[in-house]
DNA sequence: ACTTTATTCAACTAAATGGTTGACTTACGA
DNA sequence: TCGTAAGTCAACCATTTAGTTGAATAAAGT
């Protein structure tokens, strides 16, 4: 596929394979062990680990006929950081603009008395944003 | 298809809509706007804005003929919440399993001395998951 | 009314995904 | 060395996905 945070993404949209994730968080399992709750082919179990591995959700070792499955808790870190960056982004915007709207009330104080309902939707005022991206 | 979580999940394993997540995190766009830098058909871009709109990660409004589109923040923290809580859920196991080990240590002293590499696999002596899980 | 702008719908295609079954490999245990 | 247990590989199938093009809708602008 693509980078690893697709793959990871891409790993964690399966519930079943969610649900093994939350499993191994508890203990490393055998294959076997793992696929049992599952009515599903033990293969295909062993797919959904293959892509488990190669997002580097999980890495197996080797014990006798046996390969644990042991989660690789650290990769949580890579989604946790992208997500929060853009979380933030959104959040501090709002603030801004609350804070742009508060600067114009306290400005204008008794102007235009109902166009914070038209810029509550969003969208209207957002030019620089605009301009930027046009010119890129 | 089926739970958010999933949705969520599907939805941000695309570097595309990560890449329209991200900047819709700067401000509210049209879809015109957005479908700009990327080298696919308005269409496409529309499709992608679909998968976002019913995962929840976005929202849309009207606007005139525009259909002004709006990161739905909110919805980070359903994901931020289950990795967390697995990514927890695994770092106290080492810790636990950190504490048995120099409890080991402090017991036996001198005993087995090259046990702990053989521990650090894993998989060894997870009886009680086993056990509650075939009973299961 | 006629055209343009912004966006979606519909039908199609190629590739990826999640599942199946059957054959194979690897290593233990008798 | 023969059998069995634990997994994987390979070929196949159905469904979903990301993209395409062409036609349709909706609201302005002229």
């Amino acid at each position: 596929m693509a980078d690893q945070l697709s793959k990871v993404f891409a790993a964690l949209a399966d519930p079943t394979r969610r649900d093994m994730v939350a499993r191994l968080s508890v203990a490393d399992s055998t294959v076997n062990e793992l696929a049992e709750p599952y009515d599903v082919s033990l293969q295909a179990v062993s797919k959904h680990l293959k892509v488990l591995e190669d997002s580097g959700l999980v890495s197996r070792t080797r014990d006798a006929q046996r390969r644990p499955v042991h989660l690789e808790d650290n990769v949580f870190d890579l989604m946790t950081k992208w997500i929060e960056r853009y979380k933030q982004q959104a959040e501090e915007r709002y603030q801004r603009l609350d804070a742009v709207l508060e600067a114009m009330n306290a400005d204008e104080e008794a102007n235009d008395a109902d166009f914070s309902a038209a810029s509550a939707e969003g969208s209207e005022d957002t030019s620089s944003h605009r301009k930027s991206r046009k010119g890129a």
